[in-house]
RNA sequence: GGGGCCGUAGCUCAAUUGGUUAGAGUACCAGACUGUCGAUCUGGAUGUUGCGGGUUCGAUUCCCGUCGGCCUCGCCA
């Protein structure tokens, strides 16, 4: 049983501390047995301190200092010493001093870890997250978690202070089929019912506001049944708001002034507040998706009407069947070879282009294997319109509107991180806004709402609902930082007769929509006020904000692609009295 | 559900065209060493080449299946 009670963290000596006699308690680091003499860095949360064993201050415990081992636990008590000239290690905070040590107790032993406690181990994300404990005691996952910590910490002083109420809300809660997959949960006293993990607390935010709790904001764990991705966790964190008698801006506003005081407070670095908006229209335009990276140029340009005059065949039958062809100038890029632009057709070809055109720009204007398919005035055109100069390479798509965006989407990021044109160091924020309230699904041959069916048309397009509902425009904002959606809301439909209306566009008779939302129908009857809110990627925004592309960097214990904790061997069998009792057999 | 990459010592990797004793660095163990901080020096031990099958005189290498990890398309209101 330890005596020993630590007096100091292993980051906080300094020179002022010398001759003072501290205890410190830790894991054993870097070991370093010289004979005669023993270095061991003891590294705790806060930092390492270098602990000094001489025999000539106790045989005993220099004999068991002699037994230590990597990431034994210790405690040991000594005396702070300034390190003697030459000796101070300016890498470490603590590098001016050292401890002395007269006592020291092994409070635990550490069989060999599978792989060093150190920040650059370069060990498989599976072994990282087999034996996680480990790999969350690197000092590197300490900052990471600790820093998720104090945006989350921020979020909660910046809302508190602007008079928002943090509200729990159920995680057993009813299944909406609608959006993602939910993850069930049998229920044991309804045999045959189920609950489902929720989405997002969407309708119990708005419930909320139906209740007057006008500022509402929750740090929230949501569910979707989905497959993995980098990006993309089946659980997550969602910053989740929504408030009552305002606008667009008013929410917008809240978000910026939130983004600004997390940088200040916790990157210590300044942000322009307000963020540029840019249309959905036009995000879908120039960059051929909803979340455009706006930190490089070469933008997505329709050279649908310049092409009509031409010979080339896939380009004219792509735009006699309503399709599209647009392109982009990768500038510089003249000098590809055939094989270079062979990686590029191969690359937008998972996005199911069939094909990528090409022209180079040189002396004598526009060359390709296809050019001899175009007038010269329809060559000059293009390169006048393409902005594009000697040296450069024109890339186009043809296909269905969807297939070009996407493709030319991907290659545009692609292009920008090969060729360097994206400044790493930024961090550019921007609203997408003006998204359409319905999207057309082709393979269900109905209209689909584009956010969540809750989202509030905009009140000048109202008529349009029942006969071009898709010229209908919400009044939804998505939050873009980097080209990433950080998070999205909308004013919310405040009034049962639009909801229905919408329900209606979207296929939901009055009977399913009262079985499905009945409660949120039956809430905005009495008196729901004009309500709108917010929804940001906790995970995410920590992920981005420390400049790093996998969301399980930043998650204690994540999943893997195939959604088990490698850790806990989550998901397992159950006790097949555990399945009598939900009244559940496997297949 | 589709496509792709990977799996060799505790860890990170190598191993010629398929070739006979599967190597290196590091970690580990032992010894030496009173100023190290990636300690150093000397020595030692370490393999179901993920698993199962096939082809072959011979498989880490080729083929099929399977398990696991990763990337990606679809999916993610």
């Amino acid at each position: 049983m330890s005596t020993l009670k630590r007096t100091h963290t292993c980051g906080q000596l300094r020179g002022k501390d010398v001759k003072s006699t501290v205890t410190l308690s830790g894991w054993a680091s870097s070991i370093r047995d010289h004979g005669g003499l023993i270095f061991i860095d003891l590294r705790d949360r806060y930092g390492v301190t270098q602990v000094v064993f001489n025999p000539d201050r106790g045989k005993e415990f220099f004999e068991l200092a002699q037994q230590l081992r990597p990431e034994y636990v210790i405690a040991v008590q000594g005396q702070v010493a300034a390190r003697p000239f030459g000796t101070s290690n300016p890498n470490l905070a603590t590098g001016e001093i050292e401890v002395y040590v007269d006592t020291l107790d092994l409070l635990n032993k550490s069989e060999t870890p599978p792989f060093d406690i150190v920040d650059d181990n370069n060990v498989s994300l599976e072994l990282r997250l087999k034996h996680r404990y480990l790999d969350l005691r690197r000092p590197l996952m300490q900052r990471r978690l600790t820093f998720h910590h104090k945006i989350c910490q921020t979020i909660r002083e910046y809302l508190d202070r602007l008079n928002f109420v943090d509200i729990e809300t159920p995680v057993l809660t009813k299944s909406t089929p609608e959006g993602a997959r939910d993850y069930l949960v049998p229920s044991r006293v309804n045999l045959g019912k189920f609950y489902a993990l929720p989405q997002s607390p969407q309708l119990f935010k708005q419930i909320l506001m139906v209740a007057g709790y006008d500022r509402y904001f929750q740090i929230v764990r949501c569910f979707r049944d989905e497959d993995l991705r980098a990006q993309r966790q089946p659980e997550f964190t969602q910053m989740d708001m929504e408030m009552s008698f305002v606008d667009e801006n008013d929410i917008i506003q809240v978000i910026e002034g939130l983004m600004a005081t997390i940088f200040e407070r916790v990157l210590e670095k300044k942000v322009t507040v307000p963020f540029p908006r840019i249309s959905y229209d036009e995000a879908m335009t120039s960059y051929g998706c909803d979340a455009p990276d706006l930190r490089f140029g070469l933008k997505i340009k329709n050279v649908s009407d310049i092409i009509q005059k031409s010979e080339f065949k896939v380009f004219l039958e792509t735009l006699k069947s309503g399709g599209l062809v647009r392109g982009i100038n990768a500038v510089g890029c003249g000098h590809y070879s055939r094989k270079d632009i062979d990686d590029l057709t191969a690359f937008v070809a998972q996005f199911g282009a069939k094909g990528l055109a090409w022209f180079k720009v040189e002396d004598s204007g526009l060359t390709s294997s296809i050019a001899k398919f175009f007038p010269a005035e329809t060559l000059q055109k293009l390169q006048a319109y393409m902005e594009a100069k000697k040296g450069d390479l024109l890339l186009f798509v043809a296909d269905k509107p969807k297939v070009v965006n996407q493709s030319l989407a991907q290659l545009r990021l692609h292009l920008g991180h090969k060729n360097k044109l994206i400044d790493t160091t930024v961090f550019n924020f921007s609203w997408v806004v003006d998204f359409p309230l319905f999207d057309y699904n082709e393979d269900m041959k109905r209209y689909e709402a584009l956010h969540h069916p809750f989202t509030s048309p905009h009140p000048k397009d109202l008529p349009l609902m029942e006969e071009k509902p898709l010229d209908v425009k919400a009044r939804a904002y998505d939050l873009v930082l980097n080209g990433v959606e950080l998070g999205g809301g909308s004013i919310r439909i405040h009034t049962p007769e639009i909801q229905k209306r919408v329900f209606r566009l979207l296929g939901i008779d009055d009977e399913s929509a009262h079985k499905k939302f009945g409660f949120l129908l039956d809430a905005l009857k009495y008196g729901a006020p004009p309500h709108g809110g917010i929804a940001l990627g906790v995970d995410r925004m920590v992920t981005l904000l420390l400049q790093l592309d996998d969301i399980r960097e930043v998650i204690a214990f994540p999943k893997t692609q195939k959604a088990t904790c490698l850790m806990t061997e989550a998901p397992s069998e159950v006790d097949p009295q555990q399945l009598k009792e939900l009244g559940i057999r496997t297949l």
